[in-house]
DNA sequence: AGAGTTCGATGCGGACGACGCAACAGCGTT
DNA sequence: AACGCTGTTGCGTCGTCCGCATCGAACTCT
């Protein structure tokens, strides 16, 4: 935050009650997040704050096994509680625990990359994914916020999201990563409706230009898209009939994962009868 | 400064600097992490504490996303913060980091579970997995305390332990899990000083009665043993080929990995005869 | 090797933010 | 409809954290 002249010690709003040390650590656990193996001076810079209040946060959250210090004590990073505490996370969360077999199922069929992206605000974010064991580099990182306006599983998302949340996308400049990155939001616009209407996404070389993506949503019981399932791999692997059968692998493991899930059962006719693209009035559902 | 009113959740030693908010938070988080989709109440009086307290800082963590309000906001589990605070920290342990090669690696050559286990405090830990394709039942979780004296890799580390911690462990009653449990401290003493001569440990039907487990330890810079690399699974499955390929395969790993973390080329133990020697060519090769 | 310049760690008092109490508001049940 | 339970909020007081300043120590530069 920008520095605030008058220190608002007179809470005129209400004044939604959060402890502030515990925000302080959170954000320096983030911060600590962000810039590996940092010292308390680079940290106390980095938040604005004042050495000491620094050094005790650190301390606090030492002894909690949150973050630790590092060799010749100079240097801290998160510790071995913060990654206990996020995979009990983990367990906690219904979409991840049932998605696993799927994921170990995908993995196992196609010996690709395997995705379980959700949207965090305006960036996705992967919760989970699956290592193809073939040898390839394809950007792969749980944790990483990335930009909704590329990839397979970012750009359903996208779609599905929230009317706001589009605009919100659409009105920042779109990164361009390849020249076959969708950097017009007309025509963005467009794809995202296409999306809607098949539900389902593609991509091919729109965020790594020799990288192809299926996805398919993950539906909760309300029905709305909580999740984008995805194969990832590089196209020189990727035959006609390789394609065709993702495309059906992630779709059948998304609808089935949705069911568990206890989303309500089919909602698009695979024959398509009648196609209703946009006219389901599915407002924003929060998420 | 002596003041001793009996309270609960007073863990906090008198002269360490601790900011006691923090400490709170962190307390209710792990508390949280035990108690799924617990309420406000019940976490306040789990916690010791009053039902004002622990809602605020229930209110700060679910603004920082570590805590979700779940469905008809009657409960709260662990949020996606936590989540992606514990992957940021596996990105911050060369241990973890530099392991996931060889954890794919032997999954894919053994199809078998592979663990990746630490000790904290006076238990074990796993701190990453890969998961068998095949059909089992195995005990399987990362993140969950588990006791060091059973199991192929919570043995391996309790033999490297300080002596203050082999002592701690066998002065506590040691819990039979099967009828192959070594309960008795004499022999277990035994079996500890031989597996620290072997250099190696495995494990049969110590901790459930069908399994089997061979691990093999991985030291850093100073030598010290850190961690444990072992695979798993059922002994249905285990033929005496596949026993002297296991071995040879996690030990090749583990030193390897102990290599990629800086630990002294080969470690000899002193004054100890050449035990079987297992050729350490042919490393696994990955990119 | 010595001195200078960082860094991390600590004492102290004052100020302000968090805590406990108790009342309020939803919701399910009796 | 009233009760009992839940989560939520107001408010004053007190205890706790914060900032400043200092110390100790490690690394570096000449």
């Amino acid at each position: 935050m920008s520095q605030d002249p008058l220190r608002l010690a007179r809470p005129a709003v209400p004044p939604a009650y959060t402890i502030a040390a515990v925000d302080r650590a959170i954000a320096l656990l983030e911060l600590l997040a962000d810039h590996p193996h940092a010292g308390v001076t680079q940290l106390a810079k980095l938040a604005g704050s004042t050495k000491s209040q620094v050094f005790r946060l650190l301390h606090t959250l030492e002894r909690r096994r949150f973050v630790r210090k590092d060799n010749a004590q100079r240097s801290y990073a998160l510790g071995l509680g913060a990654l206990l505490l996020g995979e009990r996370a983990r367990l906690h969360t219904d979409l991840i625990r049932l998605a696993q077999g799927h994921l170990d199922a995908l993995a196992d069929a196609t010996r690709e990359n395997i995705y379980l992206t959700i949207r965090d605000g305006l960036s996705a974010v992967c919760v989970d994914m699956r290592h193809s064991p073939q040898p390839l580099r394809l950007y792969a990182e749980v944790g990483r916020a990335a930009p909704l306006h590329v990839g397979g599983g970012p750009k359903l998302l996208l779609a599905f999201a929230p009317d706001e949340v589009i605009e919100a996308v659409l009105k920042r400049p779109l990164t361009r990563f390849t020249n076959r990155t969708e950097v017009s939001a007309a025509s963005l616009r467009r794809a995202l409706a296409a999306i809607r209407q098949a539900g389902a996404n593609e991509s091919h070389g729109d965020l790594d230009s020799d990288a192809f993506s299926f996805a398919a949503p993950v539906r909760d019981l309300g029905g709305g898209v909580i999740a984008a399932l995805s194969i990832a791999g590089p196209n020189s692997r990727l035959t006609q009939a390789a394609a065709t059968r993702y495309r059906a692998l992630v779709a059948s493991h998304a609808s089935a994962l949705s069911r568990e899930l206890g989303a309500p059962p089919v909602v698009t006719p695979p024959g398509a009868p009648i196609q209703l693209a946009t006219a389901t009035r599915a407002k924003g559902r929060r998420s």
